[in-house]
DNA sequence: ATTGCTTCCGAAAGCGCTTTCGGTGTAGGG
DNA sequence: CCCTACACCGAAAGCGCTTTCGGAAGCAAT
């Protein structure tokens, strides 16, 4: 049960193993009549090159790291899902590996960026939901390591990012809620060293300015990004001598929360009070879809990852 | 900015790579002294090994690879979100590496299985919600590479596997149900061919027979795994001319399709009509936690994955 | 002084693949 | 018929690390 391998393949055919790894790889040199032997043998054998060492010989690593946002839901996080679903697809195309870390506190996820960095490991990272300044995205500029961030922090413009547009987006939510009838909107939101938090604040404030309602800073609370987090959120707003009709919350995890919490004080969410939680997907079944910006600044364009 | 390797440690240190690489992994030949030096030195210039030269040298990945499940959620699948969770933790306090594996179709899982086996990538791998009759898993077993079935086939004797009971769970449920004054309970099922599926089938039809309610196959509805599917299911169930007063559903994606499909129909979740999801998570909500049995066969047992 | 152990490190052979370089053999042009 | 020009393949040097083997010290025992 040897493992089948170029030496093993050239052995067969009366080649050395560069000609053959040669004619595999589809090298002009190689006549046509030898690429097809070649790759029928290495077919009947069912031959697969060892990663690691075309990996070591070629220096790129074909792989790319998807860093798991600490301390939120992880997985279950339904952005987190989405994101590597598709991540996932288009990297399977092209025979790409997609690595997944995850490290339990701040520290341990710098460590592990720098590992992968000097491993050789990865062609690049992908990181999400950046804060305001964030260290991660120094590091890996510092590193020199390939990255593309889902988000943004504020000073976006040295490396490829994307994102949704979640301040229009709140805009409209609020629009729509108003539109509703509801008056006086209650948001839960998310700590504000993350910029989309900041980004999903802030349009939830100019929302309520342009309906020319108080933006109200005692209907703001601000919690963890978890289920947990927004259902004491929203016990918060909802005891309030004057309570919100409706909740607008940053993340989905949160609106799962906050429903718990609702139906927790007997109310029924959608008639008493209207709840509505936010990842930027699935948008058709809350409102317009809000636009989706991307950006690829040259300096990252040229450095092709690879 | 030349790489720091081990050929640049041993030079900077006046030793050979050898001697530095022995040093580095703890060999009992190293004196004291020269391991502290080599360590520094490691340390000051932020050496880290190449994974790939590593992995080729020592044959060993150091890896693991996720089957994503296919035809069903995904990663939005509650589950699965939860397993890779676990799976993620465990391995990265080892330093090991979590490879996620998303294939379009069997044929492509498939091929991917068969790439993993031979490319040397990992060391060994976990899949999901086996068949009754697993092609993977006799494939799996035919290439000789590790690994690990979440969940079991008819015939799990001779690999490792964990799984959750779900046989009793579904017993448990409908007791529950039953408990609450349910008679006429609907279960929408997944395709048999899964074997979870069959399992949780034959829970509810045990359940209702212990219960002396009659296993009406009319009550019964299969369909696909996935949010939709369980509209779907849910809409016939409800249109019967005596509709079921609960709906138990084999996973949680199915219950989520069957709470849209309620509250089209104007009946209010929890009150006209009570659903139940199950993945074997988060139980405390439901129920009693259900076992969960785990095995471990002595063939695996011994087949140390690295 | 010789023998026999340790202790510690150097030397070197891989791991399996890629890629450059050079050298055949054959075909074309003069 | 010789020379240049290809087309094609072999040879060999890496990629960066691990690991075995052997040998040079140093020390104790004979």
């Amino acid at each position: 049960m040897a493992r089948v391998s170029l030496k093993f393949l050239a052995s067969e055919l009366g080649l050395t193993e560069g000609t053959v790894s040669r004619a595999l790889n589809n090298y002009a040199d190689i006549s046509a009549e030898t690429r097809d032997r070649v790759n029928q043998c290495a077919k009947k054998y069912g031959y697969r090159a060892n990663f690691n060492a075309r990996r070591l010989a070629t220096g790129s690593a074909e792989t790319v790291a998807y860093i798991m946002p600490t301390h939120t839901g992880g997985f279950s996080e339904p952005f987190v899902a989405k994101l590597l679903e598709g991540i996932g697809q288009s990297l399977s195309e092209r025979g790409w590996d997609l690595l997944v870390v995850q490290a339990q506190s701040s520290e341990a996820e710098e460590e592990a960026i720098r590992k992968l960095a000097g491993s050789g490991r990865v062609s690049g990272v992908v990181l999400s939901r950046p804060h305001k300044q964030d260290r991660r995205i120094e590091l890996l500029e510092q590193l020199d390591l390939p990255f593309i961030v889902h988000g943004r922090s504020v000073s976006p413009e040295n490396y490829a990012w994307f994102d949704v547009d979640s301040f229009s987006a709140f805009i409209e939510l609020v629009d729509h809620l108003v539109s509703l009838g509801h008056q006086r909107i209650g948001f839960i939101g998310a700590p504000t060293y993350y910029n989309f938090a900041q980004m999903r604040l802030d349009g939830f404030k100019e929302g309520m300015r342009l309906n020319h309602l108080p933006d109200d800073d005692e209907l703001v609370e601000i919690s963890e990004l978890s289920d947990s987090g927004g259902e004491r959120a929203a016990n918060v707003l909802l005891s309030k001598v004057n309570p919100p009709t409706a909740l607008l919350c940053a993340t989905d995890m949160q609106a799962i929360g906050a429903l718990a919490a609702t139906r927790a004080k007997n109310l029924t969410p959608g008639i008493d009070v209207s709840i509505i939680g936010y990842d930027g997907l699935d948008m058709g079944k809350h409102t317009n879809p809000p636009l989706t910006t991307m950006a690829q600044p040259q300096a990252f364009s040229g450095r092709h990852i690879g």
